[in-house]
DNA sequence: TAACAAGAACTGGTCGGACCAGATTGTCTC
DNA sequence: GAGACAATCTGGTCCGACCAGTTCTTGTTA
């Protein structure tokens, strides 16, 4: 008789490790803390202990536990030791919702990876490229009348790994990928904000100045991109500040 | 019998994703091609197909590979859809050699974070941090008579760590610790080129601004630092090219 | 001979038992 | 009380059994 109700379309593997980091990130575990052995988890939750081991090495990967061997399993400072995949597990935790400290960090890192990307493609692109960007901008416009805005986010999310791609810059590729979740939950964002329509004439002003090789200019519609986006940010914080303001006193 | 000959200390598993990773890289597959199926691989290294799934549930972790269930595992367009993952399998294949665009990749980005690290950490410094940096700058002094060139690199990746910890931004750490293998492969080079004792001077220079408050004087030591690498790391190119001259004419 | 249906074989996916090696704790003897 | 040995604990690894869906092959019917 199993103790654990899974969820439709749940693996025990699965179920585990969301039960787990959730009651980690939830604070029920602290750093430093030993959790229940591999057997009495298994126990406990009435499965078998070699999936307990594989979520738990899941868990380590993902930053949140230390596994020492014969010993036990303790929970990882992970704020100081996590990595990518820690804040993906709090964000989306938080139902894919960035605070404003996420928000600036990976917009700044943002910057970093896809400013060099556009100077180096308006350097080196050739027609095809602008081919390209066109016909994967023409594919977001039609999608946009109805698709979800998590499958639109996914698109533009490419749209921006492409300029990293056509620059030949791997590398950068390479980190936009790793930043990939968190990513898709900045553009739902973004969308929600500007809407579609707005966010695909952007993009072909890119194009344009791609097209023109003006990497100093395509460097700073980026960035120029970044900084209204947070300021509008705080003033919907401001916003939201006002009207409590306003209901309360 | 067995055929897979183990490398003394390595499980079936790490020998199976260590030896894919190597023809995968090695280009004896390409992106697109179907791998053999799990069964095929399982008896042809005369292991049991659930150590090769796990296996190639890592070379998918990693980038490397595509699973489409019910129809086969393919090598993916790593390159473009690859992740950190991807780079630190490439680096290690290349015995921890970087290439100068994967340098000038990672130094960008740690100027990014570590940028915004030090510019925060100056203005909310106190006290304890700054003998938390000299206790750990002390801690490197210590080691660098008689560790090896891996160890310190650690402890000096684990000192600009402590810049985003201190600074208080989550985030950073996130990242950095994204980038701990890297980096590390990087840190080796550094003190290669310039000698722990250069290293653990600036290192307190850097204490020296941010004890002064001096967010930009720390942000220009780490600019102008990654600067001087790169410069001498393109000098050390052309004075290898001007050695080749010599000798073949 | 061609088309359709059923069965077999294939694919990756998941689970739990058996066993391993080393660390830690408990028990017995001196 | 100390030391030696055994038992128990820990995480670690591997494998066979079974699952579900897809694709291919074979047999039957028109």
């Amino acid at each position: 008789m199993k103790s654990v109700k899974i969820t439709a379309g749940l693996t025990y593997k699965e179920f585990f490790v969301r039960k787990m980091t959730r009651e980690i990130l939830a604070g029920k575990w602290n750093p430093g803390d030993r959790l229940p052995s591999e057997r009495e988890l298994a126990a406990e939750l009435g499965i078998g202990k070699t999936v307990v081991h594989s979520g738990i090495e899941q868990l380590a990967a993902m930053g949140l536990v230390d596994i020492k061997p014969k010993s036990g399993v303790y929970v990882a400072d992970y704020m100081n030791t996590g990595n990518i995949e820690t804040l993906n597990a709090i964000v989306h935790l938080n139902g894919n919702e960035l605070s404003w400290e996420v928000t600036v960090a990976i917009l700044d890192l943002r910057l970093a990876i896809e400013g060099m990307a556009l100077r180096a493609l308006c350097f080196t692109r050739c027609a095809e490229d602008i081919v390209r960007l066109r016909a994967m901008t023409a594919q977001i416009r039609d999608h946009s009348h109805h698709s979800a805005v998590e499958e639109l986010a996914e698109l533009f999310f490419r749209w921006h790994r492409e300029i990293c791609i056509l620059s030949g810059k791997s590398i950068l590729t390479l980190f936009m990928n790793t930043m990939h979740d968190v990513s898709i939950a900045f553009w739902v964002n973004y969308l929600r904000m500007y809407g579609p329509s707005f966010a695909i004439d952007r993009l072909e002003r890119f194009i344009t100045l791609i097209e023109a090789r003006d990497g100093e200019g395509a460097y700073k519609l980026l960035a120029i991109g970044i900084a209204d986006y947070l300021s509008r940010l705080e003033n919907e914080a401001g916003d939201k500040r006002e009207r409590l303001n306003s209901i309360f006193g």
